[in-house]
DNA sequence: TAATCAATTAGGAATCAATCCTAAAAGAGG
DNA sequence: CCTCTTTTAGGATTGATTCCTAATTGATTA
């Protein structure tokens, strides 16, 4: 384990913000100013393959980590791109998988609003 | 209504697949050879913001384009990159929204699978 | 039908997140 | 400290998408 990923991934867990590689890359920087952008990308990749740690696609924006690598639903400001974590109820959720008859790998519920901060 | 429009919309809706920018612009082509790739990204962006179809962000590939604007979930084939329309009892998405307290503006639920193609 | 003005196009350059490449450097294990 | 494997820095590359510009088309009114 070196120096960077360890770094990379105390960024990642130690908040719970939700950030993009290159918030990642620049907080990373301020410990160890020679990291390299792919440096950031190839631990975070690795770190998500090793499931210790999930990546969102953000729709048409960087995509971004989540410390929890468990599947739960996202609350995502549609304003400034802010997420939260939600907690779901698995039963809600397994009447419709059962409906497909079909074995479900996964899923990705992500529902949108405007945070209180951009309502102003 | 231009004639490369009107083209782009009628592929998007005339069948139930979910195509891909590059796929559109294949199909258009066959009948506009002179079709420019930034006309056919412009015009979907325009019939999405007109809400008359749909662009689906599929997570590491180019996005899809449905011809149905309204929400409803997705079932994606995690191989091939297939998607398939689900329809949604909104009722199962209520309480969830419900016990936030917040206004949600829309939502987004994929859930993923192995195709039976796939499977093969 | 012609004149006019706005909207749209083709084509290609530019953008930008993310990936890939390579030689040099650092970990791990003995 | 030696050797071998992994990882890094740095920069080039990719690939989907957006942007730019001059030329064309469409719609509208005369």
């Amino acid at each position: 384990m070196t120096r960077q990923r360890e770094l990379i991934y105390r960024i990642v867990t130690a908040a719970p913000e939700h950030r993009t590689a290159e918030e990642i890359y620049d907080l990373a920087r301020e410990e160890i100013p020679s990291l390299a952008r792919g440096t950031v990308y190839r631990n975070l990749g690795l770190l998500v393959q090793a499931g210790q740690i999930r990546k969102l696609e953000m729709d048409g924006a960087p995509a971004r980590y989540d410390r929890d690598p468990l599947t739960h639903p996202h609350l995502i400001c549609q304003r400034c791109g802010r997420v939260e974590d939600l907690t779901m109820p698995e039963a809600l959720l397994a009447p419709l998988a059962e409906d497909l008859g079909e074995p479900i790998t996964g899923y990705e519920l992500k529902l949108y609003h405007i945070c209180p901060a951009c309502r102003g």
